[in-house]
RNA sequence: GUGGAUGUAGCUCAGUUGGUAGAGCCCCGGAUUGUGAUUCCGGUCGUCGUGGGUUCAAAUCCCAUCAUUCACCCCA
C-alpha cells in the first residue's frame, strides 16, 4: 500500500451514513428561521486578523492561542473565522445594513479553532447562529431563547438541556465588579491555582467558572456580580426573567456564567447538557451592545447566540434517532444482459422525465440476477424493476415489490409510467 | 498546551509465558443454469499505525513518532 495522506488533525469528515442527521437539523433550522423572520447571511471564512482581535478581545484564549492565522501573499495577516458574529457585524457595517435599521440575521458554516480535539470538539466545526441587530429590549432576548426551546422540542432533546442565564450588567457595572473581584482574589492569591493566577489581571471573571475542585471554596465565597448591577441592568435582567416565566421556560441563574468573548454585556445565556461529557455547552450567546461601535459602526444594540452543530447532532443521534427518515431510493433497476443494460439506462431516463420526484438507482455494474437482487434489497428500495433478456425480446419490464406481499407483474414498457404512478 | 488510555482485514475485535496472524460482519462465487433480508459450502482482503532498537526469532519487549480517544485547559 502506498502511503496515504491523512486528514489534518481535528478535521472531521462527515460521511454519507451521517448526512441524514445534518439534513434533518438544517431543514428544521431553515424552517424555524423563516417562521421567526430571520434572514440568512453568508460571510467569508477568511477575514483580516484585526477583526477578531478587536471584537473577541486580545487577551481571550481564542485570540491568543487558538486562531488559524497566516500571512496572505500580499503580506496582510488573515484568520480563518474562530466565531461567526464578528464577520456578520463587519459585513453589516460595510454594506450599510445597520444604518438606522434593524436586522434579524442567521448564519451557518464552518468555524476554526486550533484546540486539542475531543468528542464534540473539532478544529473545524459548524456553528449556526442568530443575530438580532438594532434591538435593545429583553423581548428580543426572550425571542431567541424561545426559538431554541422550539428547536429542542422539534428535535426531541428538550429534556436533555438546561438553560442558564446571567447578567454581566453594563460596562460600568462590570468595571466596578472586576475591581472588587481582583481585590478579593488577590487577598487569597495563595489559594489560587496556576491558571487562575495568570488570569487574575487579564480576565478575572473567567476564574469564576474554573472546574478545579480546590478552587471551589474560594469561588463560592467570592463577591457576586448581581450585587454590582445598577438599576438599568437590574431592570433589564428582571424583565427577561418575567418573560421567561410567562412563557413557562425553565432556567437557572448562574452567577458564575461569564463568556469567553470580551464583547458581552447585560444578558448572557448558555444551554448545557450532561450527555456529552466535558463538552456540555451546546448553544450560548448574549448581548453585545458595544461591539458594533467598537468595529467602527454607529453605536447599535445587538443580541445573538451560536450553536454547535456537531454537539446537537450527537444529542439527536443518542436520543432522537427515530426522528430521522433515511433517504432511501424508491426503485432499484435490475439490468441483466448487454441489450438490457443499453435499453435500461434509456428507460431510466424516461422514468425520470415523467416522474421527476422518484428516486431511482440503476444497476450499472452488471452481475447476475441473484447479485443484483441483493443490491436492490440492500439499497432499501421498495420496488425492483427488472429488465432481462426475456423482457427485452418482448418489449416488457417486470415490477417486483420488495417490501410487501404483492405479486410481481410483467407489463409492456409503454405502460410503465402509468403503472408506477399507481 | 498538560496528563491517562488505545492503534491488528473496509468495519467490530481475538491473538495465551516473544516462534513471521485469526473470527464475525461486509464483499465475491456456488448450492438454486432469471429472483433479494434465512441456511450451507468456498473465496479475496493485512509491510499487526510509522520508524528505530533488543533477540536466532517481535503483533507481543524497549525507545521515538504520528493518529484516535478521555480528562484538564478552553469553548459551540
Amino acid at each position: 500500500m502506498t502511503k496515504y495522506i491523512q486528514a489534518v488533525k481535528g478535521m472531521n469528515d462527515i460521511l454519507p451514513e451521517e448526512i441524514d442527521y445534518w439534513h434533518f437539523l438544517e431543514a428544521e433550522l431553515r424552517k424555524l428561521t423563516d417562521v421567526y423572520g430571520y434572514e440568512e447571511i453568508r460571510t467569508p471564512i477568511l477575514e483580516k486578523t484585526d477583526l477578531f482581535q478587536r471584537s473577541i478581545g486580545e487577551v481571550t484564549d481564542i485570540v491568543s492561542k487558538e486562531m488559524y492565522t497566516f500571512t496572505d501573499r500580499d503580506n496582510t495577516s488573515v484568520t480563518m473565522r474562530p466565531e461567526g458574529t464578528a464577520g456578520v457585524v463587519r459585513a453589516g457595517i460595510e454594506r450599510g445594513l445597520f444604518y438606522n435599521q434593524t436586522q434579524r440575521l442567521w448564519y451557518l458554516g464552518p468555524i476554526f479553532r486550533h484546540e486539542r480535539p475531543q468528542r464534540g470538539r473539532y478544529r473545524q466545526f459548524y456553528q449556526f447562529g442568530l443575530e438580532a441587530i438594532g434591538f435593545s429590549s429583553p423581548e428580543v432576548e426572550a425571542e431567541q431563547i424561545m426559538f431554541l426551546v422550539r428547536l429542542w422540542k422539534f428535535l426531541g432533546i428538550a429534556n436533555r438541556l438546561e438553560l442558564q442565564i446571567n447578567s454581566l450588567g453594563t460596562t460600568e457595572c462590570r468595571t466596578k465588579y472586576r475591581y472588587v473581584l481582583i481585590e478579593y482574589l488577590t487577598k487569597h492569591s495563595d489559594k489560587l491555582d496556576e491558571d487562575s493566577r495568570v488570569r487574575l489581571n487579564k480576565n478575572p471573571l473567567r476564574i469564576l467558572d474554573s472546574k478545579n475542585p480546590a478552587m471551589q471554596e474560594i469561588i463560592a465565597a467570592a463577591p457576586v456580580m448581581s450585587d454590582y448591577l445598577n438599576d438599568v441592568a437590574k431592570q433589564h435582567f428582571q424583565r427577561l426573567q418575567e418573560l421567561l416565566n410567562a412563557a413557562e421556560i425553565n432556567y437557572k441563574i448562574n452567577t458564575r456564567l461569564v463568556r469567553g468573548l470580551d464583547y458581552y454585556s447585560h444578558t448572557v445565556f448558555e444551554w448545557v447538557t450532561e450527555a456529552l461529557g466535558a463538552q456540555g455547552t451546546v448553544a450560548a450567546g448574549g448581548r453585545y451592545d458595544i461591539l458594533i461601535e467598537q468595529l467602527g459602526g454607529q453605536a447599535t444594540a445587538a443580541f445573538g447566540f451560536a450553536m454547535g452543530m456537531e454537539r446537537i447532532i450527537e444529542l439527536v443521534k443518542e436520543f432522537s434517532a427515530n426522528l430521522i427518515k433515511p433517504n432511501n431510493p424508491d426503485i432499484y433497476f435490475i439490468l441483466v444482459g448487454d441489450q438490457a443494460q443499453k435499453q435500461g439506462i434509456i428507460l431510466a431516463e424516461h422514468i425520470r422525465e415523467h416522474l421527476p420526484n422518484i428516486k431511482l438507482i440503476t444497476n450499472t455494474q452488471g452481475g447476475s440476477f441473484k447479485n443484483q437482487f441483493k443490491r436492490a434489497d440492500k439499497s432499501a428500495a421498495t420496488i425492483a424493476l427488472i429488465l432481462g433478456e426475456d423482457e427485452v425480446v418482448a418489449g416488457k419490464v417486470t415490477i417486483k415489490y420488495l417490501r410487501d406481499e404483492r405479486p410481481q407483474q410483467t407489463i409492456f414498457q409503454t405502460q410503465l409510467i402509468s403503472c408506477l404512478k399507481a
